[in-house]
DNA sequence: GCCCTATATATCAACCCGATATAGGATGGG
DNA sequence: CCCATCCTATATCGGGTTGATATATAGGGC
């Protein structure tokens, strides 16, 4: 499933220009999806090629000349299919758990801060999806699977600030200094590549 | 925070080949970042020359020669000023909730195999983060970072798994049948326009 | 002997991400 | 009234990632 695909799904919901998908996906996919104007523009222009739909150009009130894609039957057809054939993936890319896994490695005070701003991220997403809960505020009736999606991420988001809540405390565990950790870095060395041995590391 | 910083943050627990790094990545990342070879090759050919590794070739006794990759001191620095530095993101990308959202277009078989998929995957996935449990079975100590991220992600994924038993059967409200619902999807055109006027779609 | 798996490195096209360029209209403070 | 700023809107580019593929050898199972 790629930006061709999501702009098929969500032109079913209506009419749209690249400008306005990109806040569609921000506001009802962004904890699960996002897509930039370097990937919708190119997207629009393929699948103008392909027929999947059709474009007419209206002059701007506001701006350039807007361009308003439409899906064709071909497109609708094409999108089922997509929806029949995709598997499934649900991919996690977080740079902040990478950082907490490398902790002990940090001065508190930015541990602190780390946890922090994502507790901060966590409410925000979830304010976001509160607001425009399945694209209620915005005077569409949501379909079961927008709320199931919904509630998906905020139930997702729910247990992770609580999980940060709760546990947040245990990191600061053996790592009373942060002398002490780094004195420790540089001797574990040979002890550090024992372990990486008995794992599969540097096994010649 | 790229591949790049990901294999030095993975060398300061013991030298390694690219071969170990993907390995050392898919069973302690799975859930929170992935690399290939197509990243991590190159990435280690990038730091060789900005000197933040130092590599030794030894001849393998099965296959190919291996490389195995140090990290040398100023890549050690590299790398820790890099987790100060690097904002935190948390990204998902989910083909299973595009596919959920649109689950208003999908034969109820589909949407069973879908859900019934993704529950075993996280199944799948949680058993991954119990055997590896922070590298314990690999004979690591692990740190509490490494603890607080497996649990992390722990928590996430039972939260996902216990959401999808609890609400999979609302998605098949209002949709008894579908051929219902493709009648609907056809004539839903001009109430869907109307929706989208609303919403900021189409406002000419 | 043959097939499959595991080890190990490397490359490539296709694609995605984030930043940037461009530009007209609305808004609002000084 | 002017200027700064934001919003609308399209488009492109470099750098990075993904996923597949090529290559080569050793070992286990049948």
């Amino acid at each position: 499933m790629d930006v061709k695909d999501l702009c098929l799904g969500a032109l079913t919901h209506g009419d749209a220009t690249g400008y306005d998908l990109k806040k569609f996906f921000e506001n009802t996919f962004s904890h699960c999806f996002l897509a930039g104007y370097g990937s919708i523009y190119p997207a629009l222009a393929e699948l103008e090629d392909e027929k999947l739909v059709s474009a007419r150009t209206v002059p701007g009130h506001a701006g350039p000349s807007r361009k308003v894609y439409h899906l064709t039957e071909s497109g609708r057809k094409a999108f089922l299919a997509r929806l029949e054939a995709t598997e499934p993936q649900h991919r996690v890319k977080s740079e902040f758990l990478v950082i907490m896994h490398f902790a002990h490695l940090l001065p508190p005070k930015r541990l602190d801060a780390v946890l922090d701003r994502h507790l901060e991220e966590l409410g925000h997403k979830l304010a976001l999806i509160d607001a425009y809960e399945c694209g209620e505020a915005a005077g569409m009736k949501p379909t079961p699977g927008a709320r199931f999606a919904c509630g998906f991420g905020k139930a997702v988001m729910a247990a992770a600030r609580d999980y940060i809540r709760t546990h947040r405390h245990d990191l600061a565990v053996g790592k009373k200094t942060n002398n002490q950790s780094t004195r420790q870095a540089k001797t574990r060395g040979k002890a550090s590549q024992a372990a990486s041995r008995n794992r599969g590391y540097t096994n010649a």
